[in-house]
DNA sequence: AAAAAAATTTAGATTAACCTAAAAATTGAT
DNA sequence: ATCAATTTTTAGGTTAATCTAAATTTTTTT
């Protein structure tokens, strides 16, 4: 039997609350993030535990079975494929394609993920900075620092982005602020724990902690 | 409120069976066209005339409103783009794409449909030569003939499938007829009715009534 | 114009995914 | 260790989309 939509959203997001160490997720998390009510919560962990996709024991928290992994990431996969599509062939911007991908990840078929793939040429991460699972379900999140982290003077590459929300991305770009760019941390700012960053090699700017919290980047 | 996928399969439905008349859809055709039973079709007509995307009368069948009207056609333009997209960009064949495309149909965004247009060259027909409603909701059915309404000696480009059952296109790319081929009726045969046929400038066959029903050609 | 047949609608259920309110279990604080 | 707070589950409903069986309306045939 397939699984549905909302089936794969639960699996995504206990996927992506579990983090890397495959840690218990709460009835109350995946209430969150789902925007539905715990006793609902409760409800679809028994479906999800019953087709063996999920470990659950009641009052414990759930965790991915193998089979539930596998599924969640390739929902993950075509995620981030589709949001290349709509980045690299049909020009939108890296705020606008959420959404959209939202949507995609569910379409079923095995082959045209596969077509997707190649007619993209393997891409290795998203318009975020997020690695894309390969065909098999190898997913490896590389280990960036936060720009938090990073000392005065040091010179980091951006690499990604923990905040996915539009406003977020959409105030990057009014920075100058893309994948890929230079940053050096100038100086942090007593006041307001702001940073001046020289983007590239152009002006240097305010980021605030906020920002600054969200950004991932890496060594160079 | 936006309409849920059953909805615009219904309403995809009735346009395709009222024809170009715009003729009253029957209960039944409906039941018999979405596998679903009659007692099922009768509650979501009563919705769908609530949101007034139809016209209803009970025992009398059902018309499309124009607001009806527009929803369907904005369905029939993304299945038509999407397997364009499929043929075109991803390499699939044209016997592949139809059950990936009722999936895809069902994208919300119109942002994505008209940026997928462009990227596709602003198409007019879809890959079994089905017409592309623009994006104003111009629907225009190009008037072919049915092979079998050839004369003996009639030269034709062939223009299209009334079945687009994946053994049906998989048969004719065996024969080697494909989209915008000549076809040349060399004779009817007496025994069976079928057709020898002259394919291109290549090999003559024996076509069977059965098929050249289904195909739409153009004299030239 | 009846009667018979066919088509359609209504009545009453079912399933998935949600809800609120109440009960039970776990956790944390004295 | 006990009590209070928090978390989670259970109980009992709702809505959309389906079903079967029965009732009703329309159509066709005699
Ligand atoms: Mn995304
Ligand atoms: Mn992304
Ligand atoms: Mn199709
Ligand atoms: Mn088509």
């Amino acid at each position: 039997m397939q699984n549905s939509f909302t089936e794969e959203n639960y699996l995504k997001i206990i996927h992506a609350l579990s983090g890397r160490e495959g840690l218990e997720v709460s009835t109350n998390a995946l209430a969150e993030s789902t925007s539905t009510r715990a006793a609902s919560v409760t409800d679809m962990l028994r479906k999800l535990a019953e087709k063996g996709l999920i470990h659950y024991k009641k009052y414990q928290g759930v965790r991915l079975t193998e089979s539930g992994e596998k599924v969640a990431i390739n929902v993950i996969r075509k995620h981030r494929l589709w949001e290349v599509f709509l980045v690299e062939k049909l020009g939108f911007g890296w705020d606008e394609v959420h959404d959209i991908a939202e949507e995609l990840e569910h379409i079923a078929s095995d082959h045209l993920v596969e077509r997707l793939d190649s007619f993209l040429g393997h891409p290795r991460f998203d318009p975020h900075g997020d690695p894309i699972p390969d065909a098999k379900g190898n997913l490896t999140e590389p280990d960036y620092l936060i720009l938090t982290d990073v000392a005065i003077g040091e010179k980091v590459r951006m690499m990604g982005v923990l905040d996915h929300a539009p406003s977020f991305l959409q105030h990057l770009d009014r920075a100058g602020i893309t994948l890929g760019c230079i940053l050096e941390i100038k100086e942090i700012n007593e006041y307001d724990k702001s940073a001046s960053v020289q983007i590239g090699d152009k002006q240097t700017l305010f980021i605030s902690l906020e920002v600054s919290k969200n950004l991932l980047v890496q060594r160079r």
